[in-house]
DNA sequence: AATTGTTTAGGACGTACGTCCTAGTCATGA
DNA sequence: TCATGACTAGGACGTACGTCCTAAACAATT
């Protein structure tokens, strides 16, 4: 097992337990015990929390910026693309109906912390929110691209909170079948 | 200085703080500091955490229910109602914008630290959803009231977040208008 | 076989927290 | 004046946490 791999599954880990059980309430030996590994041996790997937390926002940054290109590669047209933004409700409806939105709950958290990686983890949101503000740009509506894009991203954030709050999947196609509808007006019959 | 004074003064200080830093990073120190009592004084008044937060959100659970009444004795009409729930929006944006919505932000907290007291959390979003569904069914729409609740709440959340993370007032401003406008499609021209 | 750098386990350290106890203060009213 | 109950300050307690150290095990190379 080499020293990268194992710092990545720690990333890993980490990035899951932070998702499921909050930043804060994740403990190193929690994090450790995950990755099967003593407590005392995580300090080789990283030195303090924070550098964790920095790390897994790195990760969920690249990934989601994967994500977005992979989009942009299979899909056709902007309205295409923004249908997989909307779909990921849909894809991700287990996870969110326990665990709420990733990017949403850490950031709330660190906010509430006042810690300083806030910052960066907000990083996560503009990614999102540039990338819809170019689709909407490209669907001829350069005006209100980013008022657009930040419509749908609350939209998303609330079916979220409140399919996690009520438990409640079905609450998501019902929302995501509006947004379908809602995105509609703004692509010109290319649907 | 009274019990129950001193009492309604530490539920008061815990609301505010559980607010502004969250459940979990909210310290007893911290709240006795707060209501300047000695850390060790706060045993008298309340013997675990836990109670605290029952109490919080007691409290909380008594404002809202007061506050719900009192929309329905100003307002003429249930749009009125409505309209006034979605103004919230604008009256709090100064808070939001720091620091999110109250209910929202606690509820998905304590879903993370799997705490005994989340059902009872989510009884505050239970009462708007009820109160806002019997705004709907009185406006005419007995079969998607619940549904339009679920739609305006899920918004309203949305818009607290990311008004939270971008720091943005204007944001709130402006899909408050477009609530207002969605809700004016189910208003039978008695805006 | 010897050497070197990487990775590991285990545990020590200080701090902060929730909880709990106790001795004492204070106001009230008999 | 004294007895009573409400309230308080200060600190003890065990636990859990983030951090840090050290000695040993391991792997790769010579």
């Amino acid at each position: 097992m080499s020293a990268i791999s194992k710092r990545n599954q720690i990333i890993a880990a980490a990035d899951q337990l932070f998702y499921q059980h909050g930043f804060e309430h994740t403990s190193f030996s929690r994090i450790a015990e995950a990755v099967k590994i003593s407590r005392g041996n995580f300090y080789y790997h990283f030195k303090t929390k924070d550098e964790i937390l920095d790390a897994v926002i790195n990760l969920r940054l690249a990934n989601t910026q994967a994500m977005l290109d992979q989009w942009v590669i299979e899909g056709k047209i902007p309205a295409d693309h923004i249908r997989k933004f909307i779909n990921i409700l849909i894809m991700n409806r287990a996870k969110i109906k326990r665990f709420g939105c990733p990017v949403g709950t850490l950031t709330t958290e660190l906010t509430k912390l006042n810690h300083a990686a806030q910052e960066d983890a907000n990083k996560l949101f503009t990614l999102f929110r540039s990338w819809l503000k170019r689709q909407f740009q490209q669907l001829g509506h350069k005006k209100r691209a980013d008022e657009l894009a930040m419509h749908l991203l609350a939209r998303s954030q609330g079916v979220a909170t409140l399919a996690s709050v009520f438990n409640d999947e079905k609450f998501i196609k019902q929302e995501v079948n509006y947004l379908y509808a809602w995105l509609a007006q703004y692509t010109d019959n290319t649907a």
